[in-house]
RNA sequence: GCGCCCGUAGCUCAACCGGAUAGAGCAUCCGCCUUCUAAGCGGACGGUUGCAGGUUCGAGUCCUGCCGGGCGCGCCA
């Protein structure tokens, strides 16, 4: 089973072919001019300029050689030569009920599974999560999403950050405040199982001692020496750590699981830490761990670079683990553990050039394959100002805040345009939580990943428009279509194509898969947000040109099987999006 | 200074190995509820794709230079 495209790229591949020109020209794509037809195939020209041949006579040739084929209602060439393909209406019925019998609503899947390891979210402990972390947790679980669904076998991680220098700022912190005496006596302790700290505390705390070890060259020092002892198994500074690691992942995970997102895994830095040794033992026999100033490095700048990327930083001269010590190590860990084929990081672009670093430091050491890893970076969510998001105090908005912020404004529409009445509470609460969700993470996702943009909570949370809300909107109201069609015992049938509303919306359920194979292979989730709008927008078209309910009753039960289509489709489309779908609103 | 990303309609954003007339949404204006959720649908208005060259039958897309914006450039992650 294979959609429109493909099968009708074959066949005009197999006319090129006859004519003694390369299959691969006869790819087809949808139709620019939907006027003037379905699907376009652009080959003729390339073919032209390669065989040094008349690209109008290739063109005839192909078209000739297509003729019989009933797929086809017609073939035209125009344009500077375009071969423009109609689909005929035996064809595009047909596809149409193959896609509304299939579990998979014409999805394919990939020819080869690999296994693949999405690293996305990216919490660290004492720091709550902000708006910083809302892309990389939406863009991350969707592509894990979409890449599962297609066939591979995929593992999410959170890569919990608990190994860094924020646990030696926290620590001499506290110490200097007088709030974990117990926990800085020397020896096995034991020590205290309450924690000394609330994560208002951490919360607090943090960003003070952060600031001050940029300003006071004493108290950064006394950090990092903190952060060495910690890595080296202080049995009182691991106890506290084991404390700030419950307190911080306890607040986290309710954040992560009210917007949708979870882990296969949550393995922290720490995990790798065992792994350390070894790796910079495995460094050192392959000659790629060098001293300078004081630190261990590995070199991975080559001659062609155009910029001067910096080295992997592997032991500071504190003799602790940096971010890029554990990321290799964890590299490793994966490769022992599971052994994917491919790594994908979903994090920030404006650390591009550190991952360049890992993934080449990687590579030099044989803990991948070259193309096995991928840094996939992401714009920020930017203020009104253009420049990344902050309250209106000039602080980090913390991602619960921004999350109950949208809820609220979500409650508030629904209310406003009188739905949801005869909803109890609490599913009143759980409808404004899911468009709020789809409000959010369909403005993040129907960008490309690429590019920032603006938050901007009213635009976003509207009903009208490209957004989250009136795509679960579109889906509800099929939902209730389908109701009042079970109350009235109308049974969905044969799908017969007739109406130019019906055919439009055909041909776009005929695209899904086209959608999910670029987002998979761009990595771009934006192709299936695109796709989703698109098809509500065409379901809604089709909706108010043809009348479902009270056609006859063959042409009832065939529109209502595409509607049935279109809301399968449509719900798993934005589960893919990591958008939870409500039955009423 | 070096490097990366971006610049598309008044605003927010798309655009499938380079292809026909660059598409949506918002905003503005005009229509459509005695049919299934009008949170909808139809239509109108809106563009020298930052500027200048180049390659090509053909450039928003590729190359060069410039202007404007964002970001990064070893001991924080």
């Amino acid at each position: 089973m294979s959609d429109l495209k493909s099968a009708l790229g074959e066949a005009v591949g197999a006319a090129f072919a006859s004519a003694g020109l390369p299959a691969e020209l006869g790819r087809v794509t949808p139709s620019d001019r939907p006027d003037l037809a379905d699907f376009q195939c652009n080959g003729a020209l390339a073919a032209a300029k390669a065989a040094k041949r008349n690209p109008r006579e290739i063109a005839q040739a192909v078209a000739e050689a297509l003729k019989g084929d009933s797929r086809f209602a017609s073939f035209e060439i125009a344009g500077p030569v375009f071969i423009n393909l109609k689909i005929a209406e035996g064809a595009l019925s047909a596809r149409a009920n193959e896609i509304a019998a299939d579990p998979r609503l014409g999805a394919g899947r990939v020819a080869a599974p690999r296994r693949v390891m999405v690293d996305y979210g990216g919490p660290n402990v004492a720091k709550p999560m902000h708006v910083g972390h809302l892309r990389a947790s939406i863009i991350g679980e969707s592509v894990k999403r979409t890449y599962r669904f297609r066939g591979d076998q995929v593992w999410g991680d959170a890569h919990f950050g608990d190994w860094g220098f924020q646990m030696g700022l926290l620590i001499t912190a506290l110490a200097d405040a007088g709030r974990i005496g117990p926990f800085l006596a020397e020896g096995d302790g034991p020590f205290p199982a309450d924690s000394p700290v609330t994560l208002a505390d951490l919360d607090r705390i943090y960003p003070e001692a952060s600031a001050k070890a940029k300003a006071d060259e004493t108290f950064r020092d006394r950090a990092r020496k903190a952060t060495a002892e910690l890595q080296a198994g202080r049995p009182g500074y691991r106890a506290l750590w084991k404390h700030f690691i419950a307190v911080s992942r306890a607040s986290l995970e309710p954040d992560f699981a009210s917007i949708g997102v979870s882990f296969d895994l949550w393995k922290g830095e720490s995990d790798v830490d065992p792994l350390i040794p070894g790796m910079i033992a495995e460094l050192e026999a392959k000659h790629l761990l060098v001293d300078d100033q004081g630190a261990r490095i590995v070199r991975v700048a080559r001659n062609d670079d155009k910029r001067d990327l910096p080295p992997l930083l592997v032991v500071s001269s504190e003799g602790s683990a940096m971010y890029g010590t554990t990321d290799l190590a964890t590299i490793l860990d994966r490769r022992r553990e599971y052994d994917p084929d491919l790594i994908i990081y979903a994090v920030d672009q404006r650390q591009a050039d550190h991952f360049e670093v890992v993934v080449r430091a990687a590579y030099l050491v044989g803990y991948a394959q070259e193309g096995g890893l991928e840094h996939i970076g992401f714009g920020t969510m930017n203020g009104p100002d253009g420049k990344p998001f902050k309250t209106r105090e000039g602080g980090v908005l913390k991602l619960g805040d921004l999350i109950a912020m949208t809820k609220a404004k979500a409650a508030e529409r629904l209310h406003e345009a009188g739905l949801g009445a005869e909803l109890s509470e609490a599913d009143f609460g759980e409808t404004a939580r899911k468009v709020a969700v789809a409000a959010l993470k369909f403005a993040d996702l129907s960008n490309h990943r690429s590019t920032s943009y603006i938050f901007d909570l009213d635009r976003f949370s509207s009903f009208e428009g490209k957004t989250g809300p009136y795509l679960l909107y579109q889906a509800v109201r099929v939902k209730s279509l389908l109701r009042k069609a079970a109350d009235e015992g109308v049974e969905a049938g044969k799908i017969v194509i007739v109406e130019p509303a019906e055919r439009d919306l055909a041909l776009l359920l005929d695209s899904f898969d086209s959608a999910l194979a670029e987002a998979y292979d761009k990595k771009a989730p934006n192709f299936i947000a695109d796709h989703a709008y698109r098809l509500a927008q065409a379901f809604s078209k089709f909706y108010a040109a043809c009348p479902i309910l009270i056609a006859q009753p063959p042409v009832r039960a065939s529109r209502l099987a595409l509607a049935e289509a279109t809301l399968k489709q449509l719900e798993l489309a934005l589960d893919l999006l990591g958008i939870e779908t409500p039955e009423r609103m």
